[in-house]
DNA sequence: GCTACCATACTTGTATGGTAGCATGGAATA
DNA sequence: TATTCCATGCTACCATACAAGTATGGTAGC
């Protein structure tokens, strides 16, 4: 369980994972990049260890593969594990709801109406970036309300391929009023109770995360196995 | 995603790595034993460079917890993700079984027979131990016939809790004879491709293991928070 | 021209010395 | 006697040096 903030080494190493971390799952870094541990120690200005250190927790996480002696690369997007951790989300995500039905924390709704308010503007402004951030920010609400972080966090660890996949296809497919109309119809859902609904509208929000894979892949074949 | 066998770092630090994990999760290791990188690095005739790499792991996977400048610690269970990571697995496993009822590999039918064959040894000789691994077994592999086995690694992240308490609570109650004829009667509705019957098992099965974490923590209260 | 070999410049893996922060216990003081 | 302060020894953290494996380019031989 990575979770960042309840175990953090320090500064030198936690930095240059969480720097490394978010342009990885940003792209900033493409699939396939190299990163040497002596290069990325002369960038951060610290040594090799810190460096190291941050590659062993990426490499745990599936963002990097190291191969001894040989280089150590930003990993490749697996199919396979994009629709596996698709689907673990459906599974996971529909308990949730259905719990976010039957006990909600009302002091957590308004955090996801303002949540909701921020991805219209989003839409507006056509800024993709910030959409999917708070997209994430939306479901994890959800995990935090009926207090399944842990779980959240989990996911978050499969998430390495999916969300690099996503990221590809909201810059491509800007659909993202229907995302928006789905959020919109969850919060109503669970205002009103209506666990069956929600269950239903939640599936169908994450079949929509059902890429096209091979669509994505012809437009960027080096960023996949 | 911590799949051992696809980063392998090599020997002195992976040797050092599993074989802590291994200690760790048998409670071999009790949970708030200190381990120091020193004394670790003497105990494994190795330099505290893999010793720390390793720690580094396992932090991420919540069974070792690091105070900076303070010492390292097996991480205390924690009763809220023992039942966070039991909801979590039933979630899945309900859905993996399901699928497993509709396309199941003939070739993996065998494995799981024999499995249930050496369940029944073991119960006969009351092998808690092996019993554990058996099941543990018999579960993957039914993410195996599915083509899930991301899933499963993921969730042995979070079974870092969950399984420490389930070994104490086999070690107490040995009624084995009922999680047997579970693994049985699900085995049987694979077969017979009858996928409502199968999640209603599974769904039983695993909430076996609500345990009683209060019973446990009367009789251990150190491994608890 | 083609192939096999080898020197070299990389890579990660490991060992070790030094640094800063924290806990503990004893001594000095009120 | 109770309390504060400080020295000491512990810890993890980081930097550096060395070891070992790998890819590559040039060269000698065929």
């Amino acid at each position: 369980m990575a979770t960042d903030s309840r175990y953090p080494p320090l500064a030198a190493g936690a930095l240059v994972y969480s720097t490394l971390k978010e342009q990885i799952v940003s792209l900033a870094l493409p699939p396939g990049t190299s990163l040497s541990e002596k290069e990325t120690a002369l960038l951060f200005q610290v040594s090799r260890t810190p460096v190291r250190e941050s590659f062993v927790r990426l490499a745990q996480e599936g963002l990097v593969v190291v191969l001894p002696q040989r280089g150590t690369r930003v990993s490749l997007i697996d199919p396979e594990l994009v629709e596996e951790a698709r689907f673990m989300r459906e599974q996971l995500e529909r308990a949730v709801i259905r719990l976010a039905c039957k006990q909600f924390p009302p002091e957590l709704l308004p955090p996801l109406e303002e949540n909701l308010e921020a991805q219209r503007v989003c839409i507006r402004d056509h800024n993709s970036k910030q959409m999917f951030k708070l997209d994430e920010e939306f479901h994890r609400l959800l995990f935090a309300g009926c207090r399944k972080l842990g779980t959240w966090t989990v996911i978050q660890q499969m998430n390495a391929h999916l969300n690099r996949s996503r990221i590809l296809w909201l810059a491509n497919d800007p659909d993202w009023s229907k995302l928006f109309e789905h959020h919109r119809a969850m919060l109503a859902a669970i205002r009103a109770g209506d666990a069956d609904h929600a269950e239903l509208l939640m599936k169908e929000h994450l079949r929509l995360a059902i890429l096209d894979v091979a669509m994505l892949k012809e437009a960027h074949p080096s960023y996949f196995v």
